[in-house]
DNA sequence: TTGGAATGTCAACAAGGCTGACGTAAGCTG
DNA sequence: CAGCTTACGTCAGCCTTGTTGACATTCCAA
């Protein structure tokens, strides 16, 4: 149970990437990449006293105009007492609009205000000049295959809510 | 403000990856992509009424054998009293013992117990098996290109550290 | 040898997850 | 129309995991 294993089949030396420890610097890579994905923008909330939790309410909300709290909901994979409490604090503090469905009366439809939407450049600004920085340095190709890896590590679920939204931003 | 920014420079179509929009797919790719990458530990740990802190400090034990606390903290980004937690709970279930250092009596040394490394092996399997996954269907290049970016992505005090793993490792 | 620095522990608090229960309004269906 | 379902909001209470502050122990250097 504890002793070396290796699950990666050696069917050449072509396979190196699929060695256990090649699969353990990724997984390490992706933690600390991570942390580097959302320290700016950390940043930026903790003096306004919000958390990641808001910039991700922003976030969608920008990206989606209009959304449902239930879509919402959906796609941040949170409860919906836990994004209410998020969302109260943001529509109090005058960043998001909620507006009664003219369809469906049930429904309540989010909107960016100004200042919201100010707050989400701010955010979104600082978020993609790291990204673009990486990108830069590490090249196109690198690029393309970054967003592949991304990609296969996705639940299929989660695949489909990000294809969603890639193709209504374009 | 709020009229469509574009911040990347157009100096030929080889430069698409850059495009505001194209960031942003990847900011988004990167949050989904995340929930992934930790959903099958997280699955595992519930039942053990653990938490993704503790996976944390059972990884960066296993793969240091003997660090100190000070040393997992400056690893892990987290104050000693938040690790000091999820240590002593490790400690008391019998997966983590802690060793008076021999030099300076100061510092604990942390290794996992044989139950420690059991399940640390059952937290990265499932993960690895995931990432290999993903790998496998993106292909080497792929993955070469992905980790580029990822640590292209990372801190420069965070991508030391992962270095100095990666080079203890193999 | 004594005062400061380093290491680790205990206590208390906050953010943000979660479940469960409940209320209200609106839509849908037999 | 009656009754079920859906969408949303809210209250209460819990847990994990982050934080700061206070403190004990140990080491080291003036």
């Amino acid at each position: 149970m504890s002793e070396l294993r290796s699950s990666a089949s050696y069917s050449g030396e072509s396979l190196l990437y699929l060695t256990d420890e090649q699969l353990r610097q990724g997984i390490e890579a992706m933690f600390f990449a991570y942390r580097g994905f959302t320290a700016d923008p950390d940043r930026i909330l903790s003096d306004l006293s919000y958390g990641r939790a808001h910039h991700r309410a922003i976030h969608f909300i920008n990206r989606a105009p209009g959304t449902t709290v239930n879509n919402l909901l959906s796609i941040l994979g949170v409860t919906k007492q836990s994004l209410n409490r998020v969302l109260r604090t943001l529509i109090e503090d005058g960043l998001v609009e909620s507006r009664v469905g003219q369809v469906d009366k049930r429904e309540r439809h989010l909107h960016l205000t100004e200042k919201g939407a100010a707050l989400e450049a701010r955010l979104s600004d600082a978020q993609r000049a790291r990204m673009r920085a990486a990108y830069r340095a590490a090249g196109p190709e690198a690029v393309a295959g970054f967003r592949q890896v991304l990609e296969a590590m996705m639940d299929t679920e989660l695949r489909r809510a990000h294809v969603r939204l890639r193709d209504a931003g374009q």
